[in-house]
DNA sequence: GCCAAAGCTTAACGGTTCATTAACGGCACA
DNA sequence: TGTGCCGTTAATGAACCGTTAAGCTTTGGC
């Protein structure tokens, strides 16, 4: 689970982050508004959490933004103020969920668990926690994988690959982002950890056989794939 | 995808270029205004990275001349300040975005991606990530290539060399502009490179026979275009 | 129809990138 | 202080891809 925390006071960012990342999510954190837009728009998340009060764009603007662009990603605001003005014109915005500051992290957790789940909640979109690849499905809150029924166990490196692989299916995965979302390096290591996995997921994805799903594209990076995926004609 | 970098500051330039080229871009790198203009006037790019401060022209000047003579492909300018002054007056010139040095490179590859999704958001501009030439399908993100539904796999010097000709449908390539596109080669290397990328992407692209699409013009170059429409006989 | 130039095709080589395995070492837990 | 797990590194081998060269085909001018 990855979430996008844009906020411009360093002491909260530091905390929330160091938070989130207890209870295993992974954060991107972003201290302005336009940034925080940018990678909102460049990548994708199961959450934000955005300040209101922000340099550059204003985090009810970057709400905006993001619904007017069709993103329908869980947002909560938090807000310093506890003026019914700031909540009800946040909504407005299309946030989900609003956090007044000073907060406690047990409420930004509820807060965010909440609307996750609510977001699953509607029929309209799809089941977040759950991905699936051909016939082999993974569920992110479970932390369970299996493929035909029968259940893989993987370690933490690499179900946060595979997570990153599966979130991404049909679309090429750079070597680099491998490493910054998997690893959080900005600088390839110059070792072949990245391979090494992949080698590993790829036994452990496919004990029996199965078609392999993770395809490699020579000098770029990885793609997941389902096998044949016969493509409906137009 | 190509990305063309204006920058007089080579360690700028140089970290820029690497990290694209790692994300699987194709970079290339102007280090005076005049000569980035001349470069985005005689190629087609799919986003300019255009510094403020620049020898000759400067950023704001190739921004508004190529605006002026029509084009509307994506620019990112780079500042150095982060006055509201220079980010407005970037921004009345014709620039799409705008980012502040010292920037992460995470920053500019978000908002590069931004532009340049921004752009075929607008129902006016097709997904330019898509290409299309008869039945012949190249996705640029998910680096697949299919015909007639079949799937159809290529090495990275074929995409490029794919990729340059169905950009430039209907119009002569010419081997020059082919060696410097897909091989960054100035010169004629004095073998036939080419012509065996040629000839291997004809017949990866027609596996069954299917019509030509890839056009020889003698002592030109190359011309990808669909075939022909038989015209249906009442 | 002939000739030269331009373009096409195929095969082989060599370097690079990727896959795989094994071993090491740190950390948690007992 | 051992023991097992897991992440990392290193070494080796395999596959792939770009390049070159050689011979063949097509084109267009005469």
């Amino acid at each position: 689970m990855k979430i996008l925390l844009v906020e411009d006071d360093y002491r909260i960012a530091d905390f929330v982050s160091k938070g989130l990342q207890a209870e295993g999510y992974k954060v991107k954190h972003a201290s302005n508004g336009n940034d925080g837009y940018a990678y909102a728009r460049a990548n994708p998340f199961d959450a934000l959490i955005l300040d209101v009060m922000l340099p550059g764009m204003n985090g009810r603007e970057v709400c905006r933004q993001l619904r007017e662009d069709g993103s329908r990603v869980p947002i909560i605001m938090l807000t310093a103020l506890d003026s019914a003005q700031d909540v009800v014109s946040g909504l407005r915005f299309g946030a989900d969920e609003y956090v007044t500051k000073p907060f406690d992290f047990d409420v930004l957790m509820a807060r965010l668990e909440a609307v996750m789940r609510r977001g699953r909640g509607k029929v309209s979109k799809p089941d977040t926690s759950i991905l699936k690849v051909d016939d082999l499905v993974f569920d992110r809150d479970a932390l369970t994988l299996e493929r035909r029924g029968t259940p893989i166990e993987l370690t933490s490196t690499e179900y946060a690959l595979l997570e990153l692989l599966m979130s991404q299916v049909g679309k090429v995965v750079t070597r680099n982002r491998i490493l910054q979302n998997v690893w959080g390096l900005e600088k390839d290591p110059l070792t072949n950890v990245v391979e090494v996995y992949i080698s590993r997921l790829r036994g452990k994805i496919a004990p029996n056989g199965e078609p392999e799903l993770i395809k490699t594209i020579r000098g770029r990076g990885y793609r997941m794939t389902a096998p044949e995926e016969t493509v409906p004609v137009h």
